[in-house]
DNA sequence: CCAATAATTCAACAATTATGGAAATATCGA
DNA sequence: TCGATATTTCCATAATTGTTGAATTATTGG
């Protein structure tokens, strides 16, 4: 992963109402949630919940599918993982930064 | 950590500048970097480098400590493994998003 | 105390991002 | 085909972010 793609991840996730979104989505599963529902799940307009998800589509941390007259959107766990990676390597480099507890203790052993 | 302080940290470092000096502080350890060097080495004018280290302080992300006539900042590891334990508590639920591959391997068993 | 060095703060501006209403597009059921 | 539903695109506007030069603050050595 560039810097250039961390950074597009990196902010599509850094607002409030695209972070909820996308913890839903998470949250969701591959079943996904319909743009409506989400905008609903967020307050916001549906037209300002097309904006966001279009940016996190963008970033590739969602996908879409068209379902009937809905548009289905799911998360793209792929997409997270490469970023967690690309942080873990290039932003805790010599520091304990593994996430898992558990692996922690077993990575200092 | 709440969703507040998680886009906080997340939109300190989305943005090509702040992650370059973020990694940059990352790789210089406990003896940090002063805040010419990383101007120098980001290419930007003192005052801009002043703006983004201000932004990475406010999120958290570095601490800086003044040494004679300089300004010294670090990385603050601990905030960055604070985000990477919300993301993958809530960002990666049911996903396979361990980062450490020999971790996931071991978590598999 | 004064000149030099290092950094920040301020001010002005450019660029990007976020918002919601209105119009356009796509799909469905009758 | 038509009306209803679901969503996006377009538009105007508000808000935030990023940039740099100039002025200000802090520190040191002489």
């Amino acid at each position: 992963m560039t810097p250039e793609v961390a950074v597009t991840a990196l902010g599509a996730l850094a607002q409030e109402h695209r972070l909820a979104a996308f913890r839903l989505l998470v949250q969701a599963g591959a079943q996904g949630m319909a743009a409506g529902a989400l905008a609903e799940a967020l307050g916001i307009a549906p037209s300002s919940a097309s904006f966001h998800l279009a940016q996190l589509t963008h970033a590739g941390l969602i996908q879409s599918r068209r379902e009937s007259r809905s548009i289905i959107y799911a998360a793209n766990y792929g997409a997270m993982n490469d970023l967690m990676a690309y942080l873990s390597e290039n932003c805790c480099q010599g520091a304990p930064c593994t996430v898992d507890a558990g692996c922690a203790a077993e990575n200092a052993a």
